[in-house]
DNA sequence: CCCTCAGGTTAACGACCGCTAACCTCCCTG
DNA sequence: CAGGGAGGTTAGCGGTCGTTAACCTGAGGG
């Protein structure tokens, strides 16, 4: 985990208030004006740092597409080949928690905005998006033989479902404290794996 | 259970065809032009039956988060009043799954578009939201006294997380049968309470 | 048999939006 | 100390969108 103490460069100030943005007021909700604005220059500028809109989009998307999936593989990698399947586990849904608190607007744009990026993009996004699911996929169906594999891909996905309904709990600071939130979504994920699993 | 066996009303076609766009590619994504369309009649045809683009998404929020309501407090009535917490818990559980399973436009629109309304319209659909989780909250708490009130709220509305993934799940067709889904999404929920209701 | 009106049509207006053009101004560097 | 590029600015173009206006048509009723 590197940690970065420089300051953040025009490039990233405009995407992350441009990802704010766009998970509250949708992608076609959102201008270009106010997208400058909220980094204190106006309209045009930001043409100076992407190409266009659809292109701030589609660097969100992507970038968090293969932050999430390289995370995935990290955490996979170090817990060694002959893992424990329980702790793998745990490890993925604490790193996709993590995810789901600390950047609520990207793991909303993630699964509202996907259909407003260009043919090749969506594909490429797609294709992460994917490879993290099989990757769960194959970890769930390790602790719970039972489940088939289009129920075990479901059982993921609703999972996702249940990790990433964080925004929509509350305004910013409003939550239990994040430590708490977070044991309490893991513990919900785990019991509604255990369910799914259960013969 | 009232079995609509007449046709559609124009205005009904036109509400169904609006949910499903806004829902695939957002409310500012589609034109009037479009929903004209699907109806077979074409743009400015609309205000003939709506007095504007915005009414129709309003109708469509206040209607489902109406019906989603309307249909908890009937299953809580007819539970009597000494019901089993863990039976009204199921007949919640099962009438959430047949919304997401049967309107699953409604559901997407439900929790992404709602800041485009109208101020007193948005006041209504949040009002009725707020009713309709805080009697799930009551039964979560009276089935599991050891949740905190804030602990029961945040996993009411992580479990609707958990319910709503269906959208998300597959094309509309591809999924192993609709019951199977039903039963896997509601052992799931009740696994993901019981986690959480656990010391 | 005419009148009305529900439910359409097309044309067009005004606003807005993404983007480009043209221009300006520092700051760095050879 | 010239010069050039990075990073802004404002003006404005072209297209799209929601909405309105004006007109049409066919069916039902007095």
């Amino acid at each position: 985990m590197v940690t970065r103490t420089d300051a953040p460069t025009r490039r990233e100030q405009i995407l992350k208030e441009a990802a704010r943005l766009f998970a509250e007021r949708g992608f076609h909700g959102v201008g270009v004006d106010e997208i400058g604005a909220a980094v204190g220059i106006s309209g045009p500028g930001l043409y100076r740092h992407f190409p266009g809109k659809d292109a701030m989009l589609a660097e969100l998307l992507v970038g968090i597409s293969g932050r999430l999936l390289t995370g995935a593989k990290l955490r996979l990698a170090e817990s060694g080949a002959a893992a424990d399947p329980s702790a793998v586990l745990d490890s993925l849904i604490e790193g996709h928690i993590d995810f789901a608190l600390d950047d609520r607007p990207l793991i909303t744009l993630h699964d509202r905005e996907l259909d407003r990026l260009r043919d090749s993009d969506r594909k490429l996004v797609r294709q992460l998006q994917r490879q993290y699911v099989e990757l769960w996929v194959e970890v769930v169906r390790e602790l719970y033989p039972a489940l088939t594999e289009p129920a075990a891909r479901s059982s993921v996905h609703s999972v996702f479902g249940l990790l990433n309904s964080t925004p929509h709990l509350a305004r910013p600071g409003a939550l239990p404290g994040r430590s708490v939130t977070a044991e309490l979504l893991h513990r919900m994920a785990r019991g509604a794996f255990a369910a799914a699993g259960a013969e």
